[in-house]
DNA sequence: CATGGCGAGTCT
DNA sequence: AGACTCGC
């Protein structure tokens, strides 16, 4: 069966968590309903509205305030909550009988969402038209149907009926077929009514993007056909991003790119035009569905192939200490339990793999997510043991969540937005024994399955225990806690050295620990190299080859500069002194005017003066909270220098955190490394998708107004931007040398500032690093990652001087 | 702080 | 394996 003339269905539950609410509670028919998410703010947020309601104004994005407003006598069905979260298991459970319903008319059904499901018809129709003359359809037989393109349903039908006499472009067959789906696809929903009681609307064509398409465009209740011969009737007003995978960011861009907004504008573009301003399969794929072909094939799915459940915790409820983080993975451990066991019963299948995820906030409010998998072996399953082992992963892959272990007040670092866990890779059970496990854990009755709680965590935590790690493997759920404290109790010991400030060699090993003190002085030397550069480049020189080519000089030094540089040493300073001191480190150029009063300018409104008196052990609460840029790396060891009797702090402006004295170079950089990732990131992504389009990627460019970033008359905004390009500017005439990272090719006596921006990159991809594996989970996930050390390796600069003067 | 809790899929 | 995108 030739895929471009399938017959595809896309049903569309309408407003299905208010249907469903409905049923439940049949006092509510027939008036206005919203339904809420229990969160309590302004009356919860509102994820589903029937559609009298709607008939008033009220809209999803309202809070159910809004609501009452615009419709007072409305009804604000809420999302039970169970454990703290929304549970939304009874529309689960009303989206799986609807599929139920669904599944006795094909095979070929794909259940693409809680209230949506794909069904490929085309053999059904085939069958229907065996035994059926599609001359005796009639609207009889298509009740609340309609057809693109025609006024009503009779037109369409009396178009088959007489071949498309009209129209040239009519394709009979294929019309044919969906006249016949509408049909089929009436008796569908009307089985879904009967038998359940829910109203759907459905997207009668010949693939699942068109299906989709129209499905939306006859609602509530109703069911919209479209013939092949209609769709550029449809393209020509459509709004390219309404049409699947184009509604966000890579839409945006084809539009931006392209200079349209229809669907139908797409069509002038060749196919390898679009494959050249994209990429060859989005060119492709954007080159057809202009065309209104979409060959992606309905899948025969009707179980999830993951079942997750996650929580955000946003602004001030982010997760502060280890017991929220353990109360919350704990629910959310019990609910993958509870479902799972649902699941086993059911399908008879286990899961394989299990991913945590969770994202803390940076200081700046942003937020960094990340991610970790284990795959379960056949001893895994016992109590709990999904919180267990999430905790587990959270704990030992994320040094940057360490506590700060102080008085019992056990906090953790970085405030947690978001924690998630799923389970996924099913496999079907087997009648093997070890695979029946889960069922059998599941089905083993209350005793082992609640496996009372012990109140384990007090004592356990103020008296960490040395624990060996090999024989408490899996042992007990005190396991977790005693590995926890084990970690988290070193802290103490790698700061005492630290304390006299004056130790210089102290200092520096800690400082090579740690990625974003490395970055204090990668940056500091990175943007002071920049501009040394600049100045050594005659100002008036026009061509891009003109840009000095001199030996990179200090590359190993700047390799080495985290090991051995003395820029770490703070001690002793006042705070103008302190300022003064990064500003000094980019005035050395005299003519770089812009990037000495930028960064003036950056410190000065960044870093607001705020002298605080802090005795030896921080008794405010609010002390140990200070969250700067180390609280997010591992590095305990500087933050508990609480002894000093004054610490002078600066408050940051862009990120509010409070930043004590010796720490705002390192601040202030972070800032910086952040930008530039940005930037990176920015610059990537027009790299990849307009590459060819020259206006979004102005950096490729060697005109000559590039090279000359000296004479630069840019604003803020446009400083770091500057550093950005200026990496990668290349002419033919530059010797180069390509990054193994990134597999650019960079001017050679830029290449050591281009490692220092990968390095950048990675700075803040790190704020989760894992610093040394750990044994005791070693088994469990595979830590292979490369290069995740912020440790610069000698090998690449060394490598790169050696091709210098080999040309 | 302010759509949240999903689930699928792609890219590297 | 993990980060990220898309859509309901």
């Amino acid at each position: 069966m030739a895929q471009e003339n399938r017959v595809v269905v896309l049903i569309d539950m309408d407003c299905f968590y208010c249907q469903v609410e409905e049923k439940l509670n049949p006092e509510l028919a027939g008036k206005p309903i919203a339904v809420v998410q229990y969160n309590p703010w302004k009356g919860g947020g509102i994820i589903a509205v029937n559609y009298v309601a709607r008939a008033m104004g009220v809209t999803r994005h309202m809070r159910g305030d809004e609501a009452k407003e615009k419709c007072p006598e409305i009804q604000l069905p809420s999302v039970p909550c169970l454990r703290g979260k929304a549970d939304i298991s009874k529309y689960r459970d009303a989206g799986k009988d609807v599929a139920k319903v669904l599944q006795k008319f094909t095979p070929l059904l794909e259940r693409a969402s809680i209230d949506e499901a794909y069904l490929d018809i085309t053999e059904p129709v085939q069958e229907r038209l065996k035994t059926f003359n599609v001359n005796s359809v009639t609207t009889d037989l298509l009740p609340n149907t309609y057809a693109l393109g025609y006024d009503n349903v009779e037109q369409f039908i009396a178009d088959v009926h007489s071949y498309g006499s009209d129209s040239l472009e009519f394709d009979y067959e294929h019309a044919k077929q969906l006249l016949i789906g509408a049909v089929i696809v009436s008796e569908i929903r009307a089985a879904v009514y009967e038998e359940t009681g829910y109203r759907c609307s459905a997207g009668i064509a010949h693939n699942k993007i068109l299906a989709k398409l129209v499905c939306g465009m006859n609602k509530p209740n109703k069911q919209t056909v479209l013939p092949k011969h209609s769709i550029n009737m449809l393209y020509s007003t459509l709004p390219l991003k309404k049409v699947k995978h184009l509604g966000g960011k890579f839409g945006y861009t084809v539009c931006e790119v392209l200079k349209i907004t229809n669907m139908i504008e797409l069509q002038v573009f060749t196919e390898k035009d679009l494959q050249n301003k994209f990429d060859e399969k989005n060119g492709t794929w954007l080159y057809k569905i202009a065309r209104g072909i979409d060959l992606e094939p309905v899948q025969a799915r009707f179980n999830p192939k993951s079942i997750g459940c996650c929580k955000q915790f946003k602004g001030k409820s982010a997760l502060l200490d280890l017991e929220s983080l353990k109360k919350w993975l704990t629910d959310l451990g019990d609910e993958i339990e509870d479902r799972l066991e649902k699941d086993a019963l059911e399908n008879n299948r286990t899961p394989k793999q299990m991913v945590v995820s969770f994202s803390t906030y940076l200081p700046d409010g942003r937020d960094v997510s990340s991610s970790r998998s284990y795959n379960f072996t056949d001893d895994d399953l016992c109590g709990e043991f999904f919180t267990k082992k999430a905790l587990e992963l959270v704990m030992d892959t994320t040094e940057g969540l360490k506590i700060k272990d102080e008085e019992g007040n056990r906090r953790l670092k970085a405030p947690i937005k978001f924690l998630g866990i799923s389970v996924g890779k099913f496999e079907d059970n087997t009648e093997s024994k070890k695979t029946k496990r889960i069922v059998d854990y599941f089905c083993a009755g209350p005793s082992k399955v609640a496996s009372a709680k012990p109140k384990e965590t007090e004592n356990q935590d103020d008296k960490p225990k040395p624990c060996d790690k090999k024989s408490t493997e899996k042992e007990g759920k005190e396991y977790i806690l005693r590995k926890f404290f084990q970690v988290s109790n070193k802290a103490p010991v790698e700061n005492k050295p630290i304390r006299d400030l004056s130790e210089e060699k102290n200092i520096k090993e800690i400082v090579v620990e740690s990625p974003l003190d490395k970055q204090e002085s990668f940056f500091a030397k990175f943007l002071n190299k920049n501009t040394a550069q600049f100045t050594e480049e005659p100002k008036s020189s026009e061509t891009v080859s003109d840009i000095v080519i001199h030996p990179p000089t200090p590359v190993c030094d700047v390799i080495n500069c985290g090991e051995n540089s003395n820029d770490t040493e703070y001690s002793g300073s006042t705070i103008n002194d302190e300022i003064n001191k990064s500003v000094a480190l980019f005035e050395e150029d005299p003519t770089d005017i812009d990037r000495v009063s930028n960064m003036r300018k950056l410190l000065n409104s960044t870093m607001i003066p705020d002298v605080i008196e802090t005795n030896s052990l921080p008794k405010n609460p609010e002390d140990s909270q200070i969250r700067n840029t180390e609280d997010l790396q591992e590095d305990t060891a500087i933050n508990n220098k609480a002894s000093t009797s004054k610490i002078e702090t600066f408050v940051c402006s862009e990120c509010s955190k409070t930043i004590e004295i010796d720490k705002v170079d390192m601040h202030a950089d972070y800032h910086l490394a952040l930008r530039l990732r940005d930037e990176e990131r920015q610059q990537v992504r027009s790299e990849r998708k307009v590459t060819s389009a020259p206006k979004i990627v102005p950096q490729q460019n060697t005109d000559n107004k590039s090279k000359k970033p000296s004479l630069d008359q840019s604003n803020d905004k446009n400083e770091t931007s500057s550093i950005a390009s200026f990496l990668v500017k290349i002419d033919d005439t530059t010797p180069t040398e390509k990054c193994a990272e990134c597999g650019k090719r960079v001017p050679l006596d830029k290449f050591t500032e281009h490692l220092d921006f990968h390095e950048a990159q990675r700075l803040s991809r790190e704020i989760n690093r894992k610093p040394k594996p750990t044994e005791i989970t070693g088994s469990a996930v595979k830590r292979k990652r490369k290069s995740a050390s912020p440790v610069k390796k000698p090998k690449m600069p060394c490598k790169s001087i050696a091709s210098f003067f080999s040309r």
